[in-house]
DNA sequence: CCACCGTCATGAAACGGTTCATAATGTAGC
DNA sequence: GCTACATTATGAACCGTTTCATGACGGTGG
């Protein structure tokens, strides 16, 4: 099948025999060169440079067991939340030299379960999960076997697994109570499935804030789940809307990429922010300040938020799991308050 | 060092043992299950479940020498432009049950490296590279090697090397034939290092458009070199800029993140777009649309860019190389034109 | 001159899978 | 009853490293 190029890749026995020297000499020279006499040394590195010889990764970490990777597998990589989570991820991740290599699950269970089993097959230290599920048992198994697993953006219903996450309960309180304030007493809230705990926290914290407001959720409470959390699935999930009567005057928005979808569609249509329709996003992503109509946002710290999962991870499989919950903010911007 | 958990991961001779088969039979039940009898089967299955075995992927990969995995390094995986790729290869990816790795190499040669020996070494089939560098001999090297290699976003200088580009001269004479067309004379270009062959093209490609205008290039150009090539960085630039005396009437900026940090400071120093300025980024993320000054800016076709990558990586190493160039093009909204 | 020691290099045993030639067993045909 | 032939299971060889006990060698001190 794969015949990759004519000849098979050099080994460090074809080193030892042009060098003239014995495999456990290259190994040496590889791993511990002060232990081999320069001139030996030169030779050696003069034939692994003539065969260009590359370590293979296989052998040497079937041998040798250890390996410095650590894998992080999030919802959505063109998500500008997850991939600012990533860059706090590497930056800790640098200090130690590890390396991270990133998967995108895409909400899909399977994906997740494929790349976790991926990466617990090549026997990286640990791994980042934004679980694509309620159900968490699969994580648990993969701790069990010795891989170090950290929950990420998504508080642990385990103790003995470690999380690091904002209190989304809290963000959509954050957002609702705003939006009450403001005189709403209708909001749409175009939401993830409950499958993602995150969407299904965030939707509870806005019927706290209803009912802490006197409301009925029933009546004042719309909720729309989108099919994708991206500018599309907003835009379609905000035309579905506006398609039936019976119109809030409030949109909340599971992120700031679903808002994007609904603040693009609203403005072909002519509908104006916030006069007519609040908006309201969550992230608070880099351009949301930016925008025609600047968004109102529920701000999480991204940064700190991989940082410290990575710093949780490192810190090795036997320490005390850690429970970490950062506070969202809200950041109030002419989107929903005039 | 590593302890990992009290006992070794459970081994396919464990495995054996406990089902009371030969180790061969357990690879079978692994790998060809028809051709067990179905109460072995079971019995190996049960095993399996007991000891909650993990394959190590190490041997495995060792003996059988085949992996279904690819990799991508990006310059910065917090830049939509760089994701929108990645789900274009993911996409592609799919279809062939591969899977992707995503690292970032921030502009850094060292990174890069680091990187590609990793997925080297680990055998992967190939790999997708935005070069931080102009010289590409070491990715040339991994070629010789016998793993894939293509270039992204980055057109191929060796004919025996794929690539996958954007044409960075034509963009960048798009963004400034079209600021010429609106009266400017006097441009900013808030450019990456030239040592990134896309910021060397899209420089070409502007004083190709100068030229053409019967400018010269040393007076009208006023080039400006990003630190960092995000949002951050453009404001500094752009700070920088408003503070030397001698101003331009426009800037195109390397990407649209650089071109967000500049609306922003734009903003708060009051200075009006495109009136007193204007402003053109490049590469037309989702945002560029619904910014309080919509974004003129030069899309690039990052879908496609990502699945004909991943498409050429996937059609062997025996296969012919090949150079895709693709063509940018002009989205002219209101933050040029007025 | 010998015992001892330190420095380098060696070669074989792991690591945990896959693969393949071979053996064991049962079935069918004559 | 014997041969021929599937069908399953076996076990050893092998993949390319690392590691470690062992050996070769020269130098020192007694």
């Amino acid at each position: 099948m794969t015949q990759q190029a004519a000849h098979r890749r050099a080994s460090i026995a074809d080193v030892a025999r042009v060098a003239g020297v014995s495999v456990g000499t290259v190994s040496n020279v590889l791993n511990r060169p002060e232990r081999v006499l320069p001139g030996t040394r030169e030779r050696v590195e003069a034939a692994i440079e003539e065969l260009s010889f590359v370590r293979n990764g296989s052998a040497r970490q079937l041998r040798a067991g250890t390996i410095t990777t650590v894998g992080a597998i999030v919802l959505d990589i063109a998500n500008p939340f997850f991939t600012d989570v990533a860059r706090g991820i590497e930056e800790r991740l640098d200090r130690d030299d590890f390396t991270l290599m990133v998967a995108s699950s895409d909400d899909d269970p399977d994906r997740e379960q494929r790349y976790l089993r991926l990466f617990e097959e090549h026997g990286v230290q640990g791994v980042m999960v934004v679980p694509a599920t309620n159900d968490i048992e699969h994580l648990l198994a993969v701790r069990r076997r010795g891989t170090g697993v950290v929950l990420l953006d998504r508080p642990s219903s385990d103790p003995t697994i470690s999380s690091v996450a904002v209190d989304d309960v809290r963000g959509g309180e954050l957002a609702a109570t705003h939006l009450l304030d403001q005189g709403h007493t209708r909001i749409a809230f175009l939401n993830g499935p409950h499958t993602i705990r995150q969407c299904a926290d965030r939707h509870d914290g806005v019927v706290k804030a209803l009912v802490a407001a006197g409301l009925d959720p029933a009546s004042a409470l719309l909720e729309v789940t989108v099919t994708s959390l991206n500018a599309e699935g907003g835009e379609a999930a905000i035309r579905g809307l506006l398609e039936s009567g019976d119109q809030p005057t409030a949109v909340f928005c599971v992120n700031d990429l679903v808002a994007l979808g609904v603040l693009r569609t609203l403005r072909t249509e002519g509908i104006a922010v916030p006069t007519d329709m609040a908006v309201v996003g969550y992230d608070d992503v880099a351009f949301a300040a930016e925008l025609s109509t600047p968004l109102t946002s529920v701000r999480q710290p991204t940064h700190e938020l991989g940082a410290r999962a990575a710093d949780l991870l490192l810190s090795g499989p036997d320490a005390e799991a850690e429970h970490v919950m950062f506070q969202p903010t809200l950041v109030v911007r002419s989107s929903s308050s005039s």
